[in-house]
RNA sequence: CGCGGGGUGGAGCAGUCCGGUAGCUCGUUGGGCUCAUAACCCAAAGGUCGCAGGUUCAAAUCCUGCCCCCGCAACCA
């Protein structure tokens, strides 16, 4: 095992406020971080903020503030959050800080020294109106599919990165360390990739401000993704700082997503070769967390984002439940149901209450303080070794799941233990004082076990716990049994009451959004899933502004779905005084066959714009509330079509 | 054929790489205990592991084909 550990998460687009998903990368991260440390291990861990993006800049336009301004703003959002999630990190860097500009250009240069770096022109179909190059294969008869504009030929001057030369040394590093990507999944995605063969990226813009200037060329920024994946290196010295970056480059452990595996597995590591550097040790991508079940939630009904759960009931149940019951690796679900349940059950009816029943027996028993025999060692001695080793194991291959499994199974068995031996029993009787005394000692040394194993999971509660168990901070050796000793036990508050679900579900089952009371006490987050009430209203117009927009009755003629598309019914429209055709993003909540015949209000003036391959000339009102399905406008008695709708 | 994930007792999942008595949590039913937070402990019921072929002494696990679900991307003008 290394002296060190040099660990990261992806460092964060600012662009949108931290959400569950950044947030379980951070928990899992930090889980293997304080694990490290447990074990004696010196570990430095960073995450930060990717500052460099062109909508960070536009944004930041939008509300009239310098960006770097805007990125201070987030900087301060993102750490907040961290912070209250104890989330331990020891450094954070941020793409516009000198020392990642240094990183940058330094490993720019190496590349270059290398001949990976060569002057190139990007051409390609440019549209003016999306600001963004179109492929020639998205292309609508030459035009833009989306404005139907002709794009222009654009020739820019770029750097060019010759990825294309590493395929090979690439695919011998895989070969050589099937390690490097975990889990296997996504190990086979990019050994498909590497299969194929790679070719030379563009790593720069040319007539952009904001980003790192190419070093040797002040009129191009180095592009946002290339400049990102380098702060893995410049957070650790790299272009600033020799002795630092000697001391923790290569990185242990990169934990990333799964949907950057490509870049952090292929293109980072190329880069790398290119400097003459080492590759990171090992990258880990892990899975999605998906919400499906927020509107199940609870207190009449309001949503309420994942994160405040941290704010209810602490950061510890958060952690818990994201590492324990999602697979590191794999996709996993939050829902308050789920979240509630194993709240309950782990942490309310398991683990707080073998602290409370421990606690009050040596209290009541031994006015608090237990004391081991020296007897031989029993049953709950040899299961602690055997759920530390299989925690190790596991914390080893980063298995967070199972190795908090491992303690929580210390702690059903500790349970059962109590029970077998029945210390109320014991105590009637003075003869089995010595028993009673062992018995407590070890149930109350597992306990203690258990804990510790859970420090990097729960931070706080297994703090306050061993605190009451008479220990401080722990280290590696903690984790060893003790089979002689005393200990003052102190009584304590409840730590984990219990979430009474009853009410709450029965409130729940018969509540539609729409009858749920516009006020959200403490809102302040936002989510897909809020009702439509919530909406704000847009700024007033006038009537003129009104009468611009030219609403008719139209009659569905024709209607058809869209091939291969979700929402899109083609729907061929009499207007009375012309037949037209347009896309409606109904198809989730209407049958073609059903909308034949029947009458619609359009908007007949819209500009016409083409929708997967067909040209929409208009659109049909439907009350389209925010993630629900939208509902056409209808009609009591049919209208002369082409009416106008004012 | 856009990318990806998944179908295992009533619910949620693990196991699938490296075939060998199908496991965990919740729920249900019955019993026990009283130190503890109406908690804890014991026991029971409940599964043709999506479907169909194939390989094998043996398939949830390997191979082939099919069906279904869910994310993401492009679409709501």
């Amino acid at each position: 095992m290394s002296p060190s550990f040099y660990l990261t998460t992806a460092i964060d687009y600012v662009n949108s406020r931290p959400h569950l998903g950044t947030a379980y990368e951070k928990i899992a991260a930090d889980v293997i971080a304080r694990y490290k440390r447990l074990m004696g291990v010196e570990t430095r861990f960073v995450m930060g903020n990717d500052e460099h993006s062109q909508n960070v800049f536009r944004k930041a336009r939008e509300l009239g503030l310098d960006p770097v301004a805007y990125c201070d703003r987030m900087e301060q959002e993102f750490r907040s959050t961290w912070d209250r999630l104890d989330i331990s990190y020891d450094d954070f860097i941020r793409t516009t800080e000198p020392r990642h500009r240094a990183g940058v250009q330094e490993l720019m240069r190496r590349c270059r020294e290398a001949g990976d770096i060569y002057e190139g022109v990007y051409e390609g179909w440019y549209c003016v109106s999306c600001e963004a190059f179109k492929q020639e294969k998205d292309l609508v008869d030459g035009n833009c599919p989306v404005h139907l504009t002709k794009p222009d030929w654009i020739r820019e001057k770029n750097y060019f990165f010759r990825l294309s030369k590493y395929t090979a040394p690439l695919r011998a590093h895989f070969e050589a360390h099937p390690e490097f990507l975990e889990p296997d999944v996504r190990r086979n995605e990019i050994l498909r990739l590497l299969e194929s063969g790679l070719e030379d990226i563009s790593v720069s813009r040319a007539g952009q401000s904001w980003g790192i200037p190419v070093p040797w060329d002040e009129g191009s920024v180095v592009y946002v993704w290339f400049d990102a994946l380098i702060n893995y290196a410049s957070a650790v010295g790299l272009g600033t700082d020799e002795a630092m970056f000697a001391k923790w480059w290569p990185a242990d452990l990169h934990v990333i997503g799964k949907d950057i595996t490509r870049f952090h597995c292929v293109i980072w590591p190329a880069m790398l070769m290119s400097a003459g550097l080492p590759v990171p040790k090992q990258v880990f991508g892990h899975g999605w967390v998906h919400t499906r079940g927020m509107k199940m939630s609870k207190s009449l009904g309001t949503v309420i984002d994942p994160l405040d759960a941290s704010a209810k009931y602490g950061a510890d149940p958060l952690r818990l439940y994201l590492t324990k019951e999602i697979a590191f690796g794999s996709d996993g679900d939050f829902t308050w149901e789920r979240f509630e349940e194993r709240y309950n059950v782990d942490l309310a009816n398991n683990y707080g209450n073998l602290v409370s029943r421990i606690a009050a027996m040596a209290d009541r028993y031994r006015q608090g303080t237990v004391t081991a025999t020296g007897a031989t060692e029993g049953q709950q001695a040899a299961n602690t070794r055997h759920f530390v080793d299989e925690w190790r194991r596991a914390m080893e291959s980063f298995e967070l799941e199972r190795a908090a499994g491992a303690a929580f199974r210390l702690i059903d068995s500790t349970n059962e233990f109590i029970a077998v031996h029945e210390p109320w029993k014991l105590a009637k009787d003075p003869e089995w004082s010595a028993a009673l005394d062992q018995v407590l000692w070890d149930a109350s040394e597992a306990l203690r076990v258990a804990t510790v194993m859970l420090t990097p999971f729960m931070p706080r509660s297994t703090a306050e716990i061993l605190r009451r168990l008479g220990d401080g901070a722990p280290d590696a050796r903690a984790l060893e049994w003790r089979s002689a000793g005393s200990r003052v036990i102190e009584k304590g508050a409840n730590l984990w009451p219990r979430i009474d679900t009853e009410e709450k579900t029965v409130e729940n089952k018969d509540l539609k959004p729409e009858m749920v009371p516009g006020v959200t006490p403490g809102a302040g987050t936002h989510s897909p899933q809020q009702p439509a009430a919530d909406a704000p209203p847009a700024p007033r117009i006038t009537i003129d502004d009104f009468m611009k927009v030219d609403l008719r009755v139209a009659k569905v003629l024709a209607a058809e779905r869209v091939p291969r598309s979700k929402k899109l019914i083609k729907l061929t429209l009499d207007l009375g005084f012309e037949q037209r055709t347009l896309a409606a993003g109904i198809a989730e909540a209407y049958e073609p066959e059903a909308l034949v015949g029947r009458h619609v209000v359009i908007v007949a003036n819209l500009e016409p714009r083409a929708i997967m391959g067909i040209e929409s000339n208009g659109m049909v009102l439907a009350a389209s509330p925010d993630g629900g399905q939208p509902t056409l406008i209808g009609f009591d008695v049919p209208p002369d079509l082409g009416s106008r709708v004012r």
